[in-house]
DNA sequence: ACGGCGACCTTACCTATGTTAATGTCGGAC
DNA sequence: GTCCGACATTAACATAGGTAAGGTCGCCGT
């Protein structure tokens, strides 16, 4: 079984054996598994639970009043939707699945229980917190700043890269559930744009996608034309070397 | 003196004579003074400190290689920069002043020692900080799916209410020191589209907007067409009223 | 009093992107 | 094997919003 968080986590810290078994035993209690396009919470819910994400993709959505619809955040395998959220009253938008899900619900009490025995872990947590947050914030930078073809590979090298991080690529490839329409509502822009896109990049040799999985033969060459730029990932551990000591 | 972090976080919760000393000391050890326009953290330094604005605006921005900017969140009296910063080995971003302001930096020892002496401060700056993480979130389906009056409608049913929160209005008014090349910074917009955006506002009577005052004369007007839903601020506390008894 | 500067406003023109709608492809249900 | 729905693709046309250029005003320093 792969532990896409464990393997995150790493990323920033060293976790001990105990860190790691602390990990697996919190992500078995309360499994969950909702099949594609199903809410996992709804805007309106109180949260009770922070959801760690297994396997699968799913993602944070707003509707406005009128339906349109946008995408505020993708959760991949070793995800976590909000540290703390219990504090809120409710929800002001809402989780759903995009393909298939497995999720673990932790509790305030294992969250908390976790927090105390587990100093190593909490600090990995709030720096996989202060990722997300700045994954947002570079969102509103895309969608401030960058047209449609340095969005769509903006995104396109964040997912790859965050999906890298989690163990989930091999090589240059990677499976890429996304439907043009959820492009759409992620990007801010109409399908029949996205699909224009998407064949620019294909035409400049700048992604392979086809079949639900997306090549990117140049990674440095697709983070230039969307001027990407990694270090808001905040993905290099302290100056230590990663080690191969996984599992 | 004002102190508009109390006020705001009596949104929240009810906090203590000895909570509300003990913000009160916080924010009064190093407190630092920034002109109009200058650095208050810039992009690439460590961050050492959480910085609470006491007086005047400032904002998060980031600019891409080209030269773009986009401005990513204000930071109004009472707001907090990024609780546990100091995780992260450098900063992703650069925050700068726009009016002159006055910011009181709190080191990870007051930090943790106010986590530890004063639960209810913690849950209310937790709260807060999901706040702003809302907020962010808000930005991102703001930029994604309004056009450009909506949006700048938005942004100003969102300032003024957070505005009116820290105690920073006088009925329907309220300074208001962005330019139009900032607000077009911040909504992924032209100036001369900001202009014309805010002469249709002028137009149809929902903003009064001049020497540096806001005026909103029908803040629920101004809120259907932005298609505004306050929900994502989380200002209502708890079901027991708001009760007069501050400072 | 003058020059310079930054905010603001305006006009004319241009383009990236949206809209609508028709068509194509593929895999699954029966 | 065919019918259907989800998704991708394409074309023709419409428009929100960008670009470039210039003008006015008030303020600040000298």
């Amino acid at each position: 079984m792969r532990r896409p968080l464990i393997r995150k986590l790493e990323k920033f810290t060293r976790l001990s054996q105990a860190d790691k078994e602390m990990l697996v035993r919190i992500a078995a209690q309360r499994v969950r598994r909702f099949a594609a396009r199903e809410d996992i919470i709804h805007e309106g819910e109180k949260p009770e639970f922070i959801n760690l994400i297994n396997e699968g993709w799913a993602c944070r959505y707003k509707t406005l009043e009128d339906g349109r619809r946008q995408i505020i955040a993708f959760f991949l395998p070793g995800d976590l939707c909000d540290l703390n959220v219990f504090i809120l009253k409710e929800m002001d938008h809402s989780i759903g699945a995009i393909t298939p899900v497995s999720v673990s619900e932790i509790s305030r009490a294992a969250f908390d229980e976790m927090m105390i025995g587990h100093p190593r872990i909490t600090q990995a947590l709030w720096w996989e917190s202060l990722v997300a947050a700045a994954i947002q914030r570079e969102w509103t930078v895309n969608l401030g700043q960058r047209d449609a073809l340095e969005r769509m590979a903006h995104l396109l090298c964040e997912l790859f890269i965050r999906l890298e991080a989690a163990g989930c690529t091999s090589d240059s490839s990677c499976e890429f559930p996304l439907t043009q329409t959820e492009l759409g509502e992620t990007l801010g822009m109409s399908t029949v744009h996205v699909n224009r896109t998407l064949q620019e990049l294909r035409a400049s040799n700048l992604i392979v996608l086809k079949d639900r999985t997306l090549t990117i033969p140049n990674l440095q060459a697709l983070q230039d034309v969307a001027l990407f730029n990694p270090n808001y990932l905040h993905l290099d551990r302290e100056g230590r070397h990663l080690d191969a000591n996984e599992e």
